[in-house]
DNA sequence: GCAGAACGTTCCTTGAGGGAACTATGGTGG
DNA sequence: CCACCATAGTTCCCTCAAGGAACGTTCTGC
Protein backbone atom coordinates (compact mmCIF):
# COMPACT_ATOMS: atom_id res chain seq x y z
CA UNK A 1 0.00 0.00 0.00
CA UNK A 2 2.91 2.29 1.20
CA UNK A 3 1.31 5.00 2.78
CA UNK A 4 4.70 6.28 3.92
CA UNK A 5 6.90 8.65 1.54
CA UNK A 6 10.88 7.09 1.10
CA UNK A 7 11.39 10.53 -0.98
CA UNK A 8 12.33 12.59 2.23
CA UNK A 9 14.41 9.98 3.89
CA UNK A 10 18.37 10.40 3.78
CA UNK A 11 18.69 7.32 1.91
CA UNK A 12 19.25 6.67 -1.57
CA UNK A 13 17.42 3.21 -1.57
CA UNK A 14 15.14 5.17 -0.44
CA UNK A 15 14.75 7.76 -2.60
CA UNK A 16 14.93 5.16 -5.30
CA UNK A 17 11.63 2.92 -3.64
CA UNK A 18 10.47 6.26 -3.81
CA UNK A 19 10.37 6.54 -7.54
CA UNK A 20 10.11 2.63 -8.78
CA UNK A 21 9.39 0.90 -5.14
CA UNK A 22 5.67 0.14 -5.66
CA UNK A 23 5.70 -3.62 -6.86
CA UNK A 24 4.09 -3.05 -10.61
CA UNK A 25 6.96 -0.25 -11.25
CA UNK A 26 9.68 -2.67 -12.30
CA UNK A 27 7.68 -4.53 -14.31
CA UNK A 28 5.93 -1.83 -16.27
CA UNK A 29 9.80 -0.64 -16.80
CA UNK A 30 10.87 -4.46 -18.24
CA UNK A 31 7.66 -4.08 -20.81
CA UNK A 32 8.85 -0.73 -22.06
CA UNK A 33 12.06 -2.34 -22.04
CA UNK A 34 11.84 -4.73 -24.01
CA UNK A 35 9.22 -2.98 -26.24
CA UNK A 36 6.06 -3.39 -24.97
CA UNK A 37 5.20 0.63 -24.78
CA UNK A 38 1.38 0.89 -25.30
CA UNK A 39 -0.85 0.58 -22.05
CA UNK A 40 -3.06 -1.93 -23.70
CA UNK A 41 -0.29 -4.15 -24.45
CA UNK A 42 0.97 -3.86 -20.58
CA UNK A 43 -2.19 -4.64 -19.43
CA UNK A 44 -2.82 -7.29 -21.45
CA UNK A 45 0.54 -8.85 -20.76
CA UNK A 46 0.99 -8.12 -16.59
CA UNK A 47 -2.64 -8.43 -15.85
CA UNK A 48 -2.38 -5.43 -13.79
CA UNK A 49 -5.58 -3.67 -13.02
CA UNK A 50 -6.39 -0.61 -15.71
CA UNK A 51 -6.91 1.65 -12.89
CA UNK A 52 -3.30 1.03 -11.12
CA UNK A 53 -1.57 0.92 -14.71
CA UNK A 54 -2.92 4.66 -15.08
CA UNK A 55 -2.07 5.21 -11.98
CA UNK A 56 1.37 4.31 -12.32
CA UNK A 57 2.23 5.38 -15.62
CA UNK A 58 1.44 9.24 -14.75
CA UNK A 59 3.63 8.69 -11.59
CA UNK A 60 6.45 7.27 -13.54
CA UNK A 61 6.35 10.13 -16.41
CA UNK A 62 6.36 12.70 -13.32
CA UNK A 63 9.42 11.11 -12.15
CA UNK A 64 11.02 11.62 -15.85
CA UNK A 65 11.33 7.82 -16.17
CA UNK A 66 9.04 7.30 -18.66
CA UNK A 67 7.99 9.76 -21.41
CA UNK A 68 4.81 9.72 -23.15
CA UNK A 69 4.70 10.30 -26.78
CA UNK A 70 2.04 10.22 -29.19
CA UNK A 71 2.60 8.10 -31.75
CA UNK A 72 -0.63 9.05 -33.57
CA UNK A 73 -2.84 12.39 -34.13
CA UNK A 74 -5.83 11.17 -35.45
CA UNK A 75 -6.76 9.04 -33.50
CA UNK A 76 -4.99 10.58 -30.58
CA UNK A 77 -2.44 7.65 -29.61
CA UNK A 78 0.23 7.48 -27.32
CA UNK A 79 3.00 5.17 -25.84
CA UNK A 80 5.34 4.97 -23.57
CA UNK A 81 9.34 5.39 -23.51
CA UNK A 82 12.16 5.54 -21.48
CA UNK A 83 14.10 8.65 -20.98
CA UNK A 84 17.47 8.53 -20.07
CA UNK A 85 16.55 8.23 -16.41
CA UNK A 86 14.53 5.35 -17.08
CA UNK A 87 17.21 4.11 -19.02
CA UNK A 88 19.43 3.64 -16.65
CA UNK A 89 17.01 2.09 -14.18
CA UNK A 90 16.86 -0.49 -16.20
CA UNK A 91 20.18 -1.97 -14.79
CA UNK A 92 18.46 -2.51 -11.82
CA UNK A 93 15.95 -4.87 -13.51
CA UNK A 94 19.53 -6.56 -14.92
CA UNK A 95 20.41 -7.02 -11.18
CA UNK A 96 17.14 -8.68 -10.31
CA UNK A 97 16.94 -10.69 -13.13
CA UNK A 98 20.46 -12.19 -11.93
CA UNK A 99 19.39 -12.85 -8.27
CA UNK A 100 16.36 -14.52 -9.51
CA UNK A 101 18.16 -16.38 -11.77
CA UNK A 102 20.48 -17.98 -8.95
CA UNK A 103 17.89 -18.53 -6.76
CA UNK A 104 14.16 -18.58 -7.71
CA UNK A 105 14.77 -20.54 -11.95
CA UNK A 106 14.81 -23.72 -10.60
CA UNK A 107 15.94 -26.74 -12.79
CA UNK A 108 13.99 -24.72 -16.37
CA UNK A 109 16.85 -22.20 -16.43
CA UNK A 110 16.52 -18.52 -16.67
CA UNK A 111 13.12 -17.58 -18.63
CA UNK A 112 15.37 -15.34 -20.61
CA UNK A 113 19.08 -14.51 -21.94
CA UNK A 114 21.45 -11.67 -22.26
CA UNK A 115 23.90 -11.37 -25.37
CA UNK A 116 26.26 -8.71 -24.13
CA UNK A 117 26.32 -7.09 -28.05
CA UNK A 118 30.29 -5.77 -27.52
CA UNK A 119 31.47 -9.37 -27.11
CA UNK A 120 28.72 -11.33 -28.41
CA UNK A 121 28.66 -13.79 -25.64
CA UNK A 122 26.02 -14.68 -23.18
CA UNK A 123 26.22 -13.10 -20.05
CA UNK A 124 24.84 -11.78 -16.75
CA UNK A 125 26.15 -8.42 -15.14
CA UNK A 126 28.08 -8.53 -12.34
CA UNK A 127 28.82 -5.64 -10.14
CA UNK A 128 32.62 -4.58 -10.06
CA UNK A 129 34.57 -1.55 -8.93
CA UNK A 130 34.16 1.95 -10.69
CA UNK A 131 37.90 2.15 -9.78
CA UNK A 132 39.82 -0.78 -10.23
CA UNK A 133 36.91 -3.22 -12.37
CA UNK A 134 37.52 -5.86 -10.05
CA UNK A 135 34.31 -7.80 -8.98
CA UNK A 136 32.88 -5.70 -6.25
CA UNK A 137 29.88 -6.97 -3.95
CA UNK A 138 27.77 -5.59 -0.68
CA UNK A 139 30.55 -8.07 1.61
CA UNK A 140 33.34 -6.28 -0.04
CA UNK A 141 32.82 -2.54 0.75
CA UNK A 142 33.03 -0.60 3.91
CA UNK A 143 30.11 1.81 3.89
CA UNK A 144 31.22 5.32 5.13
CA UNK A 145 29.59 8.61 5.86
CA UNK A 146 28.68 10.78 3.06
CA UNK A 147 28.00 14.42 2.57
CA UNK A 148 24.59 14.10 1.73
CA UNK A 149 23.83 12.61 5.53
CA UNK A 150 21.66 15.00 6.99
CA UNK A 151 22.43 15.67 10.48
CA UNK B 1 -1.58 -3.74 -1.71
CA UNK B 2 0.46 -6.03 -4.10
CA UNK B 3 -2.84 -8.73 -3.82
CA UNK B 4 -1.52 -9.66 -7.08
CA UNK B 5 1.55 -12.90 -6.84
CA UNK B 6 4.43 -12.51 -8.75
CA UNK B 7 6.20 -15.71 -8.12
CA UNK B 8 4.40 -17.82 -10.72
CA UNK B 9 4.74 -15.85 -13.73
CA UNK B 10 7.91 -16.73 -16.06
CA UNK B 11 9.75 -13.80 -15.23
CA UNK B 12 13.16 -13.37 -12.64
CA UNK B 13 12.06 -9.68 -12.41
CA UNK B 14 8.62 -10.62 -11.10
CA UNK B 15 10.34 -13.22 -8.88
CA UNK B 16 12.53 -10.81 -7.19
CA UNK B 17 9.79 -8.57 -6.70
CA UNK B 18 7.71 -11.61 -5.31
CA UNK B 19 10.52 -12.12 -2.67
CA UNK B 20 11.47 -8.50 -2.03
CA UNK B 21 9.03 -6.07 -4.40
CA UNK B 22 7.01 -4.96 -1.01
CA UNK B 23 8.38 -1.17 -0.75
CA UNK B 24 9.78 -2.04 3.32
CA UNK B 25 11.48 -4.80 2.20
CA UNK B 26 14.85 -3.32 0.91
CA UNK B 27 15.30 -0.55 3.67
CA UNK B 28 14.54 -3.69 5.91
CA UNK B 29 17.79 -5.71 4.29
CA UNK B 30 19.79 -2.15 4.16
CA UNK B 31 19.42 -2.27 8.14
CA UNK B 32 20.27 -5.66 8.51
CA UNK B 33 23.11 -5.37 6.23
CA UNK B 34 24.96 -2.03 8.35
CA UNK B 35 24.10 -3.94 11.35
CA UNK B 36 20.68 -2.74 12.70
CA UNK B 37 19.59 -6.48 13.42
CA UNK B 38 17.08 -6.89 15.90
CA UNK B 39 13.30 -5.52 16.34
CA UNK B 40 13.38 -2.35 17.96
CA UNK B 41 16.30 -0.90 16.40
CA UNK B 42 14.74 -1.54 12.57
CA UNK B 43 11.57 -0.27 13.89
CA UNK B 44 12.33 2.99 15.22
CA UNK B 45 15.18 3.91 12.59
CA UNK B 46 12.54 2.96 9.61
CA UNK B 47 9.53 4.51 11.54
CA UNK B 48 7.44 1.17 10.21
CA UNK B 49 4.40 0.06 11.66
CA UNK B 50 5.41 -2.64 13.86
CA UNK B 51 2.73 -5.11 12.61
CA UNK B 52 4.03 -4.95 9.21
CA UNK B 53 7.47 -4.95 10.33
CA UNK B 54 6.44 -8.40 11.72
CA UNK B 55 4.94 -9.54 8.98
CA UNK B 56 8.11 -8.78 6.70
CA UNK B 57 10.22 -10.15 9.18
CA UNK B 58 8.36 -13.75 8.94
CA UNK B 59 8.44 -13.60 5.42
CA UNK B 60 12.20 -12.74 4.65
CA UNK B 61 12.47 -15.32 6.73
CA UNK B 62 10.69 -18.00 5.17
CA UNK B 63 12.03 -17.19 2.13
CA UNK B 64 15.52 -17.29 3.47
CA UNK B 65 16.73 -14.22 2.83
CA UNK B 66 17.33 -13.76 6.86
CA UNK B 67 17.94 -16.02 8.96
CA UNK B 68 15.98 -15.43 13.23
CA UNK B 69 18.74 -16.11 15.17
CA UNK B 70 18.61 -16.28 19.61
CA UNK B 71 21.42 -13.97 20.42
CA UNK B 72 19.80 -14.22 24.38
CA UNK B 73 18.26 -17.44 25.78
CA UNK B 74 17.26 -15.71 29.04
CA UNK B 75 15.40 -13.49 28.11
CA UNK B 76 14.40 -15.02 24.93
CA UNK B 77 15.86 -12.47 22.37
CA UNK B 78 16.19 -12.61 18.52
CA UNK B 79 18.00 -10.82 15.89
CA UNK B 80 18.33 -11.40 12.29
CA UNK B 81 21.19 -11.50 10.05
CA UNK B 82 21.49 -12.08 6.53
CA UNK B 83 22.04 -15.91 4.66
CA UNK B 84 23.77 -16.36 1.56
CA UNK B 85 20.92 -15.78 -0.48
CA UNK B 86 20.26 -12.75 1.35
CA UNK B 87 23.53 -11.25 1.40
CA UNK B 88 23.16 -11.31 -2.69
CA UNK B 89 20.52 -9.12 -2.50
CA UNK B 90 22.41 -6.52 -1.22
CA UNK B 91 24.15 -6.51 -4.55
CA UNK B 92 20.72 -5.00 -5.95
CA UNK B 93 20.80 -2.66 -2.91
CA UNK B 94 23.87 -1.07 -3.92
CA UNK B 95 23.09 -0.45 -7.69
CA UNK B 96 19.81 1.09 -6.07
CA UNK B 97 22.41 3.91 -4.10
CA UNK B 98 23.61 4.05 -6.90
CA UNK B 99 20.74 5.28 -9.58
CA UNK B 100 19.17 7.36 -6.22
CA UNK B 101 22.77 8.88 -6.01
CA UNK B 102 22.85 10.06 -9.90
CA UNK B 103 18.86 11.08 -9.92
CA UNK B 104 17.71 12.01 -6.46
CA UNK B 105 20.97 12.81 -4.18
CA UNK B 106 21.01 16.56 -5.13
CA UNK B 107 23.97 19.39 -4.45
CA UNK B 108 23.92 17.72 -0.98
CA UNK B 109 26.14 14.49 -2.80
CA UNK B 110 25.52 11.03 -1.59
CA UNK B 111 24.52 10.65 1.85
CA UNK B 112 26.40 7.44 2.08
CA UNK B 113 30.13 6.35 0.34
CA UNK B 114 31.39 2.95 -0.43
CA UNK B 115 35.13 1.79 0.02
CA UNK B 116 36.21 -0.89 -1.73
CA UNK B 117 38.35 -2.75 0.33
CA UNK B 118 40.17 -4.53 -2.15
CA UNK B 119 41.81 -1.03 -3.94
CA UNK B 120 41.29 1.02 -0.96
CA UNK B 121 38.73 3.14 -3.52
CA UNK B 122 35.80 5.39 -2.65
CA UNK B 123 33.88 3.84 -5.62
CA UNK B 124 30.55 2.98 -6.91
CA UNK B 125 29.31 -0.46 -8.30
CA UNK B 126 29.33 -0.39 -12.11
CA UNK B 127 27.38 -3.63 -14.02
CA UNK B 128 30.11 -5.44 -16.11
CA UNK B 129 29.72 -8.37 -18.41
CA UNK B 130 30.49 -11.97 -17.12
CA UNK B 131 31.90 -13.12 -19.99
CA UNK B 132 34.53 -10.35 -21.16
CA UNK B 133 34.55 -8.26 -18.16
CA UNK B 134 33.31 -4.75 -19.95
CA UNK B 135 30.68 -2.25 -18.71
CA UNK B 136 27.76 -3.84 -19.63
CA UNK B 137 24.36 -1.45 -19.44
CA UNK B 138 21.00 -2.60 -20.21
CA UNK B 139 20.83 -0.70 -23.74
CA UNK B 140 24.01 -2.79 -24.52
CA UNK B 141 22.46 -6.50 -24.81
CA UNK B 142 19.94 -8.63 -26.89
CA UNK B 143 17.23 -9.98 -25.12
CA UNK B 144 16.88 -13.72 -26.11
CA UNK B 145 14.32 -16.46 -24.70
CA UNK B 146 16.01 -18.55 -22.80
CA UNK B 147 15.28 -22.55 -21.49
CA UNK B 148 12.94 -21.40 -18.50
CA UNK B 149 10.63 -19.39 -21.09
CA UNK B 150 7.31 -21.62 -20.86
CA UNK B 151 5.67 -22.02 -23.83
C1' DG C 1 -24.16 3.74 -39.04
C1' DC C 2 -22.23 -0.15 -36.67
C1' DA C 3 -18.36 -2.75 -34.94
C1' DG C 4 -13.99 -2.53 -33.30
C1' DA C 5 -9.58 -0.80 -31.51
C1' DA C 6 -6.89 2.14 -28.24
C1' DC C 7 -6.76 4.58 -24.05
C1' DG C 8 -8.36 5.66 -20.41
C1' DT C 9 -12.19 6.77 -16.21
C1' DT C 10 -15.61 5.52 -12.76
C1' DC C 11 -17.50 2.71 -9.31
C1' DC C 12 -17.65 -0.74 -5.76
C1' DT C 13 -15.51 -4.22 -2.73
C1' DT C 14 -11.80 -6.12 -0.22
C1' DG C 15 -7.89 -6.25 2.44
C1' DA C 16 -3.18 -4.39 3.50
C1' DG C 17 -0.75 -0.49 5.86
C1' DG C 18 -0.58 2.87 9.88
C1' DG C 19 -0.76 3.63 14.55
C1' DA C 20 -1.67 3.02 19.24
C1' DA C 21 -2.49 0.02 23.01
C1' DC C 22 -1.64 -4.28 25.01
C1' DT C 23 0.94 -8.81 26.23
C1' DA C 24 4.76 -11.76 27.57
C1' DT C 25 9.20 -12.77 29.47
C1' DG C 26 12.77 -11.92 32.15
C1' DG C 27 16.27 -8.58 34.41
C1' DT C 28 17.37 -4.93 37.84
C1' DG C 29 17.34 -1.76 41.74
C1' DG C 30 15.63 -0.86 46.23
C1' DC D 1 9.07 -8.98 47.18
C1' DC D 2 7.74 -5.34 44.22
C1' DA D 3 7.99 -1.78 40.87
C1' DC D 4 9.99 -0.65 36.77
C1' DC D 5 12.41 -1.33 32.46
C1' DA D 6 13.82 -3.56 27.97
C1' DT D 7 12.86 -6.46 24.04
C1' DA D 8 9.86 -8.57 20.90
C1' DG D 9 6.04 -9.13 19.41
C1' DT D 10 0.32 -9.19 19.09
C1' DT D 11 -4.25 -7.17 18.73
C1' DC D 12 -7.46 -3.81 17.35
C1' DC D 13 -9.50 -0.28 14.63
C1' DC D 14 -9.45 2.97 10.72
C1' DT D 15 -8.22 4.50 6.27
C1' DC D 16 -7.08 4.21 1.71
C1' DA D 17 -4.94 1.67 -2.24
C1' DA D 18 -5.46 -2.53 -5.30
C1' DG D 19 -8.54 -5.47 -8.02
C1' DG D 20 -12.03 -5.92 -11.23
C1' DA D 21 -15.72 -4.88 -14.09
C1' DA D 22 -18.42 -1.60 -16.58
C1' DC D 23 -18.53 2.60 -18.97
C1' DG D 24 -16.80 6.63 -21.90
C1' DT D 25 -14.32 8.73 -25.83
C1' DT D 26 -12.29 9.21 -30.24
C1' DC D 27 -11.30 7.68 -34.37
C1' DT D 28 -11.07 3.95 -38.53
C1' DG D 29 -12.91 0.69 -41.75
C1' DC D 30 -16.58 -1.76 -43.78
Amino acid sequence: MQRTRFGDMACSIARTLDVIGEPWSPLILRDVYVGMTRFEQMQQDLGISRKVLTERLKWLVEQEVLERREYSSRPPRFEYVLTGKGAELCDLLMVMVRWGDRWTAGEAGPPVLYRHRACGQIAHVEPCCSACGEPMHATDVDVLPGPGLSR
